[in-house]
RNA sequence: GCGGGCGUGGUGAAAUUGGUAGACACGCUAGACUUAGGAUCUAGUGCCUCACGGUGUGAAGGUUCGAGUCCUUUCGCCCGCACCA
């Protein structure tokens, strides 16, 4: 082959490798695994973008190195398919589900198949398969029937809880779930078969409860925590409001301290484990009662007088500080509080509950927009449990019903939204902790947690440390207080009211949810999947699957995160349906050694995951805790966004100077961005102006709408738009249903940029398969590694990938010349050749540990450039830098691997040895410096002593140049770096 | 507010434990070859300066023989979490 053919290349050696199967991996107790592992995408129909592959080159790169390490290497891919997407579109069209996934999934996997990764696909998984749904249920059964043993720290059998119930009652028992009350095992035995399972409820790990939800009204379906970002559902940017609703949930809450110091065990960056820390959000406090009074004439019975009682009604706050305790002077508490309706007097009632409806039914996005102070107070005191003072009770929405104990007590000098609330409502500030600067309390709150008690009784000049201890040691001596650990996570939501997705293995009968273990459960069909203005799924309209002779099915069903809890378990074992994974593939293929994705699923995904995996090893369905051992999270690849203006003018018909019918009343105006640009966010009446003065519009203005509009990228040439191509699809009503668009600046009609996220409704999107059409997948495989750091997020740019195809045919030339006849021959290498060689074996190796691959690439063009400048034909050689290039650039490798004779794959070599004599130098050149600056190089032997080095320096003419006769001060040798001349 | 990270040429970026800042590319400039091609090759390219030389890693200090790297202060940007008591 006279040149570089990478079309004719690629798709050979992709067909070779799916005939021969040369991926397919079995279990090989001779060799060491190694398992990398890609997050696995789901197949939404805009197809793979450029920012897809980043990731799964790198792990594909570290699969292919450590295949030719000698290692048994599980690199497996497939298909998150359920979700909304599909069902949006199912909802729209009719069509089902599994047919679009269907269709995206196979252009996934055409689009994957072209950039030559090592996958075996004999490993596929889907998690709409039944196959592999019936394991999913079959583990939400398992988390059924488990409860949380504190005194083992496990999760163990719900059975076996139920026979120490029966013998002892619930005494003897420490669990991570809700709190119950007390029984016996004649308590139990009295119980209902209903009181039996609610007791029960409390505490299996998989659990159904009356809770406030995420409800999205227009995805109809509860979402969990993190599927909300900032107010909005994370799909589709809807409103979320809060409901209370009878969902399913996970116990996670149970795992919060194991999650945390499961942390500390893994190879995740440093930022993924701090936003965990965060998300589970531990602190450590103490629980305090306080004693309410109520002044009500309701209490006072038949006496007409005023009457106040101290009540047996307690008030339990949790604080981080209760050193700060002498300086709270009132409680506010959570305006869903459940002891609010019983503390508040009859005077303040109607005010308390006006106040809590409108809280109760804020959106989430409301509240979090609403930072202002508001509250209302009860009518009730609590009783300070040290100086027994008076302190008013309030409401507020600052004080949450979901985190400790949805009260608390308030310090206004040491807390700034207390401070900022007791100023709304004058109530008394006092400082308890001194500070070091002198500052008025009155104005701003001390809150730094240093510094010495005042007035706080016989506490007064300890420091808050000495204070806080002391304080609690009394508090639980006069059994008011004790010590107590707080966290933010919250027991997760396991409920959609959706029709894609899992269902569960549950049938309700006579209230009690009993489980179905004839499994898979699979989805039935159904005539609609919308269930529009209910809270139940659009499974609710199949109701000969929902009614059984055994009770009523469970309608909901599983979320997203299902699925993607366990998947990489199933991948060591996908095809066993007597098991979820097979003991055997368990113990081989074990903990993911590497797993590579974004970093959007930090406390999503990489949470239930990690809860699964502690979940399964607790039932010893698995015998390691944490799925992940090693984490990389690559960056996103954005794409450059295109905007011009468009510009509304309303029109006026020039005769009656009235305006037109609506339909041809606005006439939408394209504007190039550089006419307005500066101009736009100023007021209407200069743009108008500015309209009227340099635009040809032929006809009156008077009004203008402009906005930004965004264009596909592809009708633009650096800044340059192609206008005739725009207004095609203007046209064509391909961009919006409007009236056609007159178009101003033809000439020289340019866009703006902007760098944004990937993604096919902001018309940036760049299709790896025209990349790999232009360069080839080898060219698309190193461009994106050298674009820069893996974990980087970068703009996608073209700019630049000649040097990487550059690169190629220069590595294709090293082979043939021109005219297509073979350079190599087994005349020795030269002494620099293998120098080159061993430097670049070094480098790469190590660059692969370290995950640093945008210098890998640089170190093959500092390899192919001096080799090239060499000439070197050596067979062994050129050889060995084809191994080393092949995970990299696995095509061309292949090709040329072939070509310089040998038989087999060359996935199946092995990697070069580095041996250091090649690198080892006899001298080295000394950059000397002058008080730190380098002025000259000067080569010594190595083995020279730092004397004889010092005197060589110092009689060099440069050097005696810039000493100018003076005597130097100090001269320091470093051998093998660097002289320095000090004067 | 809290937590994590980042600031280096025209651009993407390199730089082990502090030891020649800008590797490798893109782009640009000049040249060569050529029946003008977005091909290939050669040379140059941080900035200022004809040059000697000076200067340079967001800014200001400090430690050091020597600082992109360590310390302090400060400015700017990105990401995550957030009335979390």
């Amino acid at each position: 082959m006279s040149s570089y053919d990478f079309q004719t290349i690629e798709s050979k050696w992709q067909a070779e490798w799916a005939t021969k199967q040369i991926y397919k991996t079995t279990i090989d107790h001779s060799k060491p695994k190694f398992y990398a592992l890609d997050m696995f995408p789901y197949p939404s129909g805009a197809g793979l973008h450029v920012g897809h592959p980043l990731g799964y080159i790198a792990s594909d790169i570290v699969s292919r190195y450590k295949r030719l390490n000698g290692y048994n290497v599980l690199h497996p891919m497939g298909f998150d398919a359920f979700g909304l997407p599909a069902e949006q579109y199912a909802i729209q069209t009719g069509q089902h589900p599994a047919v679009t996934t269907e269709e995206n999934l196979t252009r996934y996997k055409e689009q994957l198949n072209r950039i030559g990764f090592s996958y075996d696909w004999d490993r596929e998984l889907r998690t709409t398969d039944p196959k592999y749904y019936k394991w999913t249920q079959w583990i939400f059964i398992q988390l059924f029937e488990s409860w949380y043993n504190v005194k083992t720290d496990k999760a163990e059998s719900i059975d076996a809880l139920i026979t120490i119930f029966e013998n002892e009652g619930n005494v003897n028992i420490e669990h991570n779930g809700e709190e119950t009350e007390n029984f016996t095992a004649e308590g139990w035995e009295n119980k209902s078969r209903q009181e039996q399972e609610a007791v029960l409820q409390c505490y299996r790990l998989a659990f159904q409860k009356e809770n406030t939800v995420n409800w999205c009204e227009e995805l109809g379906t509860v979402l969990a925590n993190d599927e909300v970002k900032n107010g909005l559902s994370e799909r589709g940017g809807h409103e979320v409001t809060q409901k209370i609703m009878k969902q399913w949930y996970l116990r996670i809450t149970a795992y919060a301290d194991r999650l945390l110091d499961g942390l500390n065990t893994i190879d995740w960056s440093d930022s993924i484990k701090e936003t965990q820390r965060n998300w589970i959000g531990k602190s450590q406090g103490t629980q305090i009662d306080f004693r309410v009074e109520i002044s009500d004439l309701r209490l006072g019975g038949a006496l007409p007088n005023l009457t106040s009682k101290v009540t047996d009604l307690k008030i339990e706050v949790f604080t981080t500080r209760p050193d700060t305790i002498f300086g709270s002077t009132f409680m506010v508490l959570a305006p869903d509080h459940e002891l609010v309706s019983q503390i508040t007097t009859n005077v303040q009632r109607a005010e308390i509950e006006a106040y809590a409806t409108i809280a109760n039914n804020k959106s989430e996005l409301e509240r979090k927009k609403d930072k202002s102070v508001s509250g209302v107070f009860t009518g009730a005191y609590a009783l300070h449990p040290f100086t027994q003072k008076k302190l008013p009770i309030y409401i507020s929405e600052y004080v949450l019903s979901g985190y400790g104990t949805g009260a608390i007590m308030a310090v206004p000098a040491h807390d700034d939204r207390d401070h900022a609330f007791a100023k709304k409502f004058g109530i008394e500030i006092i400082q308890v902790i001194s500070s070091k600067d002198e500052i008025d309390i009155q104005k701003q709150s001390y809150d730094a947690n240093y510094g010495k008690l005042m007035n706080s009784e016989n506490f007064d000049r300890l420091t808050v440390k000495e204070a806080s201890q002391a304080i609690i040691q009394l508090a639980e001596e006069r059994r008011f207080g004790t010590k107590k650990i707080n966290y933010k996570l919250r027991d997760a939501g396991f409920s959609r009211q959706r029709y894609w997705g899992e269902p569960f293995p549950i049938v309700h009968q006579d209230g009690i949810p009993t489980v179905i273990n004839e499994l898979p459960l699979e989805l039935p069909p159904v005539d609609s999947y919308e269930a529009k203005g209910t809270t139940e799924s659009p499974l609710a309209n199949n109701a000969e699957w929902v009614n059984i002779p055994r009770g009523r099915r469970e309608t909901d069903t599983m979320p997203g995160y299902a699925g993607s809890s366990w998947y990489f378990l199933r991948y060591m074992d996908p095809n066993n349906d007597q098991e979820f994974v097979g003991k055997e593939s368990l113990e081989y293929w074990n903990q993911v050694d590497l797993y590579i994705g974004g970093t959007e699923h930090a406390t999503g995904h990489l949470l239930y995951s990690r809860f699964w995996t502690k979940f399964l090893c607790d039932r010893g369905h698995i015998s390691f805790d944490e799925p992940f051992k090693k984490l990389v999270n690559q960056g996103m690849i954005q794409g450059e966004s295109k905007f011009i203006y468009q510009v509304c003018a309303e029109r006026r018909d020039p005769y009656t100077i009235q305006a037109l019918p609506l339909d041809a009343k606005w006439l939408p105006v394209f504007v190039s961005a550089h006419k307005l640009d500066g101009i736009v966010p100023k007021d209407n009446t200069e743009i108008l102006n500015y309209i009227r003065s340099n635009f040809d519009i032929p006809f009156e203005v008077n009004q203008v709408a402009i906005r930004r509009f965004r264009i596909p990228s592809i009708l633009v040439d650096g800044d340059k738009v192609h206008t005739n191509e725009l207004t095609e699809m203007w046209n064509h009503h391909k961009l919006e249903e409007l009236l056609p668009a007159h178009f101003m600046h033809k000439e020289s009609f340019s866009a703006t940029t902007e760098v944004e996220k990937m993604s096919k409704s902001k018309f940036n999107v760049v299709n790896p398969d025209d990349i790999a059409d232009q360069y080839g997948a080898d060219t698309l495989r190193l461009y994106e590694m050298f674009l820069g750091p893996l974990e980087d997020s970068k703009p996608w740019s073209t700019k630049g990938i000649d040097g990487t195809y550059r690169f190629l045919k220069k590595l294709w030339a090293l082979f043939y010349d021109q005219d297509g006849t073979a350079q190599w021959n087994d005349t020795t290498a030269s002494k620099d050749s293998m120098k080159t060689l061993h430097k670049t074996i070094k480098k790469i190796t190590d660059d692969i540990n370290a995950m640093s691959l945008n210098t890998s690439v640089a170190q093959f063009m500092i390899c192919v450039n001096e080799l090239g400048s060499q000439k070197c034909q050596n067979k062994t050689v050129l050889e060995q830098v084809l191994v080393l290039l092949n995970p990299f650039a696995p095509h061309i490798t292949e090709e040329l691997w072939n070509a310089i004779g040998n038989k087999g794959f060359i996935a199946d070599a092995t990697w070069p040895a580095y041996d250091e004599k090649h690198l080892i130098e006899s001298s080295k050149v000394y950059p000397i410096s002058i008080n730190g600056k380098t002025r000259t190089n000067l080569e010594f032997p190595l083995d020279m002593s730092k004397d004889e080095i010092e005197k060589n320096v110092l009689a060099n003419e440069i050097v005696q140049k810039w000493l100018d006769g003076k005597p130097p001060k100090k001269v320091i040798v470093v051998p093998g770096r660097i002289v320095n001349v000090v004067m």
